[in-house]
RNA sequence: GGGCGCAUAGCUCAGUUGGCUAGAGCGUGUCCCUUACAAGGACGAGGUCACAGGUUCGAGUCCUGUUGCGCCCA
C-alpha cells in the first residue's frame, strides 16, 4: 500500500498543504489568548523590489523560531508586513517612468505621482506576500501591515506629536549629506564611502597686497610673497571660499595671517586665518595629508564639514554656491558673483570643476595636478557622490534630557553603579549619554542585560554607535512618505518685540485662545526668523489631519511643511504600530513587548537601535529581548549578490527547482555564527525551460527531503500489523532501547539548538539522527526483524517517524505536514500512550526530552554491534567479496566480558543479515585459518572464513599493526610524561589509560591473526 | 584612521569552557539497479588546521606578531 511517489515532488504537496494551513487558520494568533504569548515582527521588506535570497534566509529563520514556539503551545504571533522605503521606492519608480514614458517627477502633480508609486507598492506588496507564503512563512496574514497604512500612520503621527511637544524635534540649519540626484538629505548611515581615484589641484590665490617675509628667500634674504597655493580635490567649491587657513605653527604664519587674498574668478577679498586643523606640509611624511599639503587650506564653510567648523571658530561668512541639483548657482546664498563668474552659473558641479581648473590653467594660476586616491561619500540609493550642503532640516535630539516620564526614571535608581552625575544630569558611566534621553533609553537595556545580541559581538556595534550618536535628521525632500505634520508661518516684528504679540497681530485676536477652543491637540513653537532680524517664524504641530485645528490654521495662511519623514522613523515604531499603539488594543496588550528580532548586521544601527529607542519612549518597554543577527549571503567568489553583477538568486526559482523545504533546510544548515556565507552560483535549467541562477548547495536540502520522504514511505508500507504500544516491550531489544535513547538525545539537542539560535546545529543533529541512526541502522535492523516475524519494530518505526516529523516541522513544514496527514490516516494512534495524534502538525506538540530516557549502556552495546558489522563489511570489501556472496565466520569473546557474549548470542541472526554472513559460530578458540580474515571490535575477535589469499591478508594486517603501534606509542609518550600525569585532570589520564588498553588489545588480536597465518 | 570577521580535505563549511587518531556535505575511488530511497546503499582515499613566536602537561581552540581576503564605521 502507498500512494506516495518514489521521488518527493514538492510542487505537488506545497499548494495542497498551504491550503490546509489556510483552511485551519493554523497561523492565527489570538489577541484575547490566555497563556504565554510569543511574538516576532517581520523586518518589513521594502516594496522597492521582490525578495532575494537574503530575505529567504531571514524569513526562514524567523519561521523556524515561530513554528517551534507555536508547537510549544505559545500563543505565537508572527506579524507580517512591508515598508514603504521612501527614497528607494521613489527612485525606482522615477527611473521606471523616465525610461518608459520619458517623464520626470516634476512633470506630475505631487498627488498624481504618489498615486503612481502607490500602484507600484500594491504590485510589489502582493508579490512579496506571495513569495513569503510560498516559502512557507507562518505569519498571521490577517494582520498584514504596511508602514504607511492607516494604523501605522496613526502611530507615526502620535510619536511625532509627542517628540515635538517634548521639545525633542527641532529645526536646524546645518551642513547635511545632500544627494543632488534625488535632491534629498541623507542620514550619515545612508552614505557609502567609496575609494575614488581623483586629483589634488594646486591653485594659486594672489595676495591683495604682496607680503614681505624675512629670511624666507635664499641666504636668509627677505622674500616677497605674491600668492599662496591651496590644494583641493574639489576646485568647484572655491567659489564659496571665505578664508584661507594655515597652521599657526607654520613659520610663514606670522607674516601671512591677517593678510587678505583676492579670490580668483569671484574677486572676493578673503582673510588668511590661523587654525590648528590645517596639516603642516611634509613631503617625506607617511601621512598622505601632510605629503599633499601646501600648508594653505581653502575654507568653504558651506560645502565642507571641516570648513564649517573652521568657519564657526573664525566667524566666517557662509556662502552657498550650488543649487539643490548640484549645479553652480548664485540664487542660493551667493550674492557677489562677478562678471568673471557668470560663465559657470548653471554648470553641473563636475563640469564646473573642469571649467575652473581650465580657467586657472589659462591664467597660469594652476601650479600642479597630482593624482590622489581618497574616500568619497556616495548616496546609498542613487550612487552619486554626496555633496555637503547647507540646508534647513528637522532633527530629533537624541541626547537631550527627556523632561518627561520614561522607563529611565526607575532605572537610574536601580542601577546606580552604571550611572554618573555630570552637571546634574544622570549619564551612563563613561559616556556623555543621559540615561533619560532617547539614546540612553536604547543603551541602558543592553548594559543591564535585558537586550541580548546573538552572536554577542554585535552588541559592541550597537553600543559604540549609540555612544557616539548625533542628532537624527528626519526630514527628507521626497513625495513618498509620511508628510511632516508641522505648519509654519512668518511673523512680522511686533511693536513690543514680543513673539506672542507678533503672533496675535498676524492672526488677529488671541491666537492661542482661538485654537484652545477647538477640539484636538496642537503644539506651538515660535523661533527667531532665520533671515529677518526681529521677525519670528511660528511652527505648529497638530496631532491629526482630521483636527479642526488644521482647517483653522490653513485658513489663517499657515503652510504645511512639504517634506516627508525618514523611512526609519516609521520603521522604528513597527513593533508596536503594527499592534495598534497608541490605542491600548488587545493585540498590543497581549503581544507587546515581543520576543525576538531577526535581521542582518547592516541594519543594527539604522533600525534596531531606533526600535529600542522608540519602544522605550513610546510604549514604555523594549520591543524584544533577543536580537539574532544572521549572515550575509555572498556568491562563490565572496561578492555581494546584486542585480548589476547578475549573481543573485531568486528564492522562487529555488522553490521551483528544489522545493521550499529544501531551500529552507539548506539555508538553516548554513546559518552559523559567521558574518558571511558563500553560495556558489550556477546556471541551471528549470523543467519549464527557463534558465536561472541556482546553487548546488540546495541539493543538500533536496536530497535530505527525499530521504525523509522515502523513509516515511517505508514506514507507512510496514504499518499494517503494527501492535499497540501497550502490547509491546520496547525495552526488550537492544535496537529498540538504542533508538529510543537516540531519539531522546535528538529531541534534547534540537531543543537546545533552537534555544541558542544555533540553526546549523539544529539542521545537523536532525540530519544525522534521521539519516544515520534512523534510516541506516534502525530501519535496516527493523527489516531483518520484521522479516523474522517480530512486529515490535513497526510500532517503534511509527513512533520514531512521528517524532521526526515534529522535530523537522519548523525547518521543513510542507513535507512534514504532508506526511503527517497520511500517517494520521494510517496510524492515528502511535507511540507511548497510544493517543490519537493532533490533526495538524503545525499545531502539534513539540516533543520534550527526558533525562531518564537516555540509555548509555544500550548505546554502548549497540555501537559494539555497529563496529563489528562495519569491520566485517570492510574486510569483505577489501578482499573483493561481492555483496551477494554469503560467507561463514566464527567469533571469540574475551572471557572477561560476559555481557558482550550475551549481546552476540542474542543478535547472531541480525549480525549475519547485516554483514552478509551465512553462519556465525561463537567458540572459545576462533582459530581461523590460512584463508580467514581477522577483525576485532572491542572484546570480540572474529574470523571471516574462506575469503582471502594469504599475502593480501598479511599486508592488510601489517598495515593495521602499524597504525595501532603509532597510536600506542603516542599515548605511551603522553603517559610517560610525569607532568601530564601529575597536572592533567584525573579523568583525562584515566581516559588515556583506557584507550591504551583498548589499543593494546586490538594489537594483540592483530598479532595473533598474523601468527595464525604464518 | 578606528572596529569587526575570516583563513581547517579539491569545493562549501562545522569544530561550545583547551583533552580520544580534527568532522560533515558535495566532489572523488571501488563494489552494488538488495522489494523505502541511484536525489540511494556499502566500503575507502583525501588535512603541516595561513605563517612565526609564546602560554600550557597538552593548542585548530588562548595570547602576541606577520601575511592575505572581506565587511562596518569615521
Amino acid at each position: 500500500m502507498t500512494d506516495l511517489a518514489k521521488i518527493y515532488s514538492p510542487s505537488e504537496v506545497e499548494s495542497e498543504i498551504a491550503a490546509l494551513w489556510d483552511k485551519t487558520g493554523a497561523f492565527n494568533a489570538n489577541a484575547q489568548g490566555e497563556g504565554n504569548a510569543f511574538c516576532i515582527v517581520i523586518p518589513p521588506p521594502n516594496v522597492t523590489a521582490a525578495l532575494h535570497l537574503g530575505h529567504a534566509l531571514n524569513n526562514t529563520l524567523q519561521d523556524i523560531l515561530i513554528r517551534w514556539r507555536r508547537m510549544q503551545q505559545f500563543n505565537a504571533l508572527w506579524m507580517p508586513g512591508t515598508d514603504h522605503a521612501g527614497i528607494a521606492t521613489q527612485t525606482v519608480v522615477e527611473k521606471r517612468i523616465l525610461a518608459e514614458e520619458g517623464k520626470r517627477r516634476t512633470d506630475f502633480k505631487r498627488d498624481e505621482f504618489v498615486t503612481r508609486i502607490q500602484q507600484w507598492k500594491d504590485e510589489y506588496e502582493k508579490r512579496i506576500i506571495g513569495q513569503l507564503q510560498r516559502m512557507g512563512c507562518s505569519c498571521d496574514w490577517r494582520r498584514t501591515r504596511f508602514t504607511m497604512d492607516e494604523m501605522c500612520a496613526k502611530a507615526v503621527r502620535e510619536t511625532f506629536f509627542k517628540l515635538f511637544s517634548d521639545g525633542l524635534i527641532y529645526r536646524g540649519k546645518r551642513l547635511v549629506n545632500w544627494d543632488p540626484q534625488t535632491q534629498t538629505v541623507l542620514a550619515d548611515d545612508e552614505v557609502d564611502h567609496q575609494n575614488v581615484q581623483g586629483n589634488f589641484y594646486y591653485m594659486r590665490y594672489p595676495l591683495a597686497q604682496p607680503a614681505i617675509m624675512d629670511g624666507a628667500g635664499g641666504e636668509n634674504a627677505p622674500a616677497t610673497i605674491e600668492f599662496v597655493t591651496v590644494a583641493t580635490t574639489r576646485p568647484e567649491t572655491m567659489l564659496g571660499d571665505t578664508a584661507v587657513a594655515m597652521n599657526p605653527r607654520d613659520p610663514r604664519a606670522k607674516f601671512l595671517v591677517g593678510k587678505k587674498v583676492l579670490l580668483p574668478i569671484v574677486g572676493r577679498e578673503i582673510p588668511i586665518v590661523a587654525d590648528e586643523h590645517v596639516v603642516l606640509p611634509d613631503p617625506n611624511s607617511d601621512d598622505e595629508k601632510a605629503k599633499f599639503s601646501t600648508g594653505f587650506l581653502k575654507v568653504t564653510p558651506a560645502h565642507d564639514p571641516n570648513d564649517w567648523e573652521i568657519g564657526k571658530r573664525h566667524d566666517l561668512p557662509v556662502i552657498n554656491v550650488m543649487a539643490p541639483d548640484g549645479s553652480i548657482s548664485d540664487r542660493h546664498g551667493w550674492t557677489d558673483a562677478g562678471p568673471d563668474a557668470q560663465f559657470l552659473l548653471g554648470m553641473d558641479r563636475f563640469e564646473a570643476r573642469e571649467a575652473i581648473v581650465e580657467w586657472f590653467r589659462k591664467e597660469e594660476l594652476l601650479e600642479d595636478v597630482r593624482p590622489y586616491s581618497h574616500e568619497v561619500g556616495h548616496s546609498y540609493r542613487s550612487h552619486v557622490p554626496i555633496e555637503p550642503y547647507l540646508s534647513d532640516q528637522w532633527y530629533v535630539a537624541v541626547k537631550q534630557p527627556l523632561g518627561c516620564p520614561s522607563p529611565a526614571d526607575n532605572w537610574i535608581a536601580d542601577h546606580a553603579d552604571m550611572v554618573a552625575q555630570v552637571d546634574g544630569v544622570a549619564v551612563l558611566k563613561d559616556t556623555d549619554v543621559p540615561v533619560a534621553s532617547l539614546a540612553g533609553l536604547a543603551l541602558a537595556p543592553l548594559l543591564d542585560g535585558r537586550l541580548k545580541f546573538t552572536p554577542d559581538r554585535y552588541a559592541r556595534n550597537y553600543r559604540v554607535w549609540l555612544e557616539n550618536l548625533r542628532d537624527w535628521p528626519i526630514s527628507r525632500q521626497l513625495w513618498w512618505g509620511h508628510q511632516i505634520p508641522v505648519w509654519s508661518r512668518d511673523l512680522e516684528p511686533a511693536a513690543d518685540g514680543s513673539a506672542d504679540s507678533a503672533l496675535n497681530t498676524a492672526i488677529g485676536g488671541d491666537f492661542r485662545a482661538k485654537l484652545n477652543a477647538l477640539p484636538g491637540r496642537y503644539h506651538l513653537v515660535i523661533s527667531e526668523h532665520p533671515q529677518q532680524s526681529g521677525a519670528h517664524r511660528a511652527f505648529i504641530c497638530v496631532d491629526s489631519d482630521q483636527s479642526p485645528i488644521v482647517a483653522a490654521i490653513e485658513a489663517a495662511g499657515w503652510k504645511r511643511d512639504c517634506d516627508v519623514l525618514d523611512t526609519w522613523f516609521s520603521s522604528a515604531l513597527w513593533p508596536f504600530s503594527t499592534l495598534g499603539w497608541p490605542d491600548a488594543t488587545p493585540e498590543f496588550k497581549t503581544f507587546y513587548p515581543g520576543d525576538v528580532l531577526c535581521t542582518a548586521r547592516e541594519i543594527i544601527t539604522l533600525w534596531v537601535s531606533r526600535m529600542v529607542m522608540m519602544g522605550q519612549y513610546c510604549a514604555g518597554d523594549i520591543p524584544f529581548r533577543d536580537v539574532f543577527i544572521h549572515a550575509m549571503i555572498q556568491d562563490g567568489e565572496g561578492r555581494k549578490m546584486s542585480k548589476s553583477l547578475g549573481n543573485g538568486i531568486d528564492p522562487l526559482d529555488i522553490i521551483d527547482s528544489h522545493g521550499a523545504d529544501a531551500m529552507r533546510y539548506t539555508l538553516a544548515a548554513m546559518t552559523t555564527q559567521t558574518q558571511d556565507v558563500r553560495m556558489p552560483v550556477e546556471r541551471m535549467r528549470l523543467p519549464d525551460g527557463r534558465e536561472v541562477n541556482s546553487s548546488p548547495k540546495f541539493d543538500i536540502g533536496r536530497n535530505f527531503c527525499n530521504k525523509l520522504w522515502n523513509a516515511s514511505r517505508y514506514a507507512m508500507m510496514n504499518i499494517s500489523g503494527m501492535p499497540a504500544w501497550t502490547e509491546i516491550s520496547p525495552a526488550g531489544h537492544i535496537a529498540d532501547r538504542w533508538i529510543l535513547s537516540r531519539l531522546n538525545a535528538a529531541v534534547r539537542d534540537a531543543t537546545l539548538a533552537l534555544e541558542g539560535f544555533r540553526f546549523n546545529e539544529l539542521a545537523d543533529k536532525l540530519y544525522h539522527f534521521i539519516w544515520d541512526d534512523f534510516c541506516d541502522w534502525y530501519l535496516e535492523v527493523a527489516k531483518v526483524r520484521i522479516a523474522g516475524g517480530d512486529n515490535t519494530p513497526k510500532a517503534l518505526v511509527a513512533h520514531g517517524l512521528d517524532m521526526i516529523l515534529r522535530m523537522m516541522h519548523p525547518i521543513a513544514p510542507f513535507i512534514t505536514e504532508a506526511i503527517w496527514s497520511r500517517l494520521n490516516e494510517l496510524a492515528p494512534c502511535r507511540g507511548p500512550g497510544d493517543e490519537a495524534a493532533e490533526a495538524v502538525l503545525a499545531r502539534a506538540n513539540w516533543p520534550q526530552a527526558n533525562a531518564s530516557a537516555s540509555d548509555a549502556v544500550s548505546e554502548q552495546d549497540f555501537s559494539l554491534l555497529q563496529d563489528l558489522i562495519r569491520q566485517i563489511r570492510n574486510v569483505r570489501m577489501q578482499h573483493n567479496v561481492p555483496p551477494s556472496r554469503k560467507v561463514a565466520a566464527e567469533a571469540q569473546i574475551a572471557n572477561t566480558e560476559p555481557r558482550a557474549e550475551g549481546l552476540m548470542r542474542e543478535n547472531l541472526q541480525l549480525i549475519m543479515a547485516m554483514a552478509g554472513l551465512e553462519s556465525l559460530k561463537i567458540t572459545s578458540q576462533a582459530a581461523g585459518g590460512e584463508d580467514a580474515a581477522s577483525v576485532s571490535a572491542g572484546p570480540v575477535t572474529l574470523q571471516v572464513l574462506g575469503i582471502v589469499d594469504k599475502s593480501a591478508e598479511m599486508e592488510r594486517l601489517a598495515k593495521q599493526r602499524q597504525t595501532l603501534c603509532k597510536g600506542i606509542s603516542a599515548i605511551e609518550n603522553k603517559l610517560n610524561n610525569e607532568a601530564f600525569v601529575a597536572k592533567a585532570p584525573p579523568e583525562v589520564v584515566q581516559n588515556e589509560r583506557r584507550r591504551l588498553a583498548d589499543l593494546r588489545r586490538d594489537l594483540q588480536a592483530v598479532e595473533q591473526a598474523i601468527a595464525a597465518l604464518q
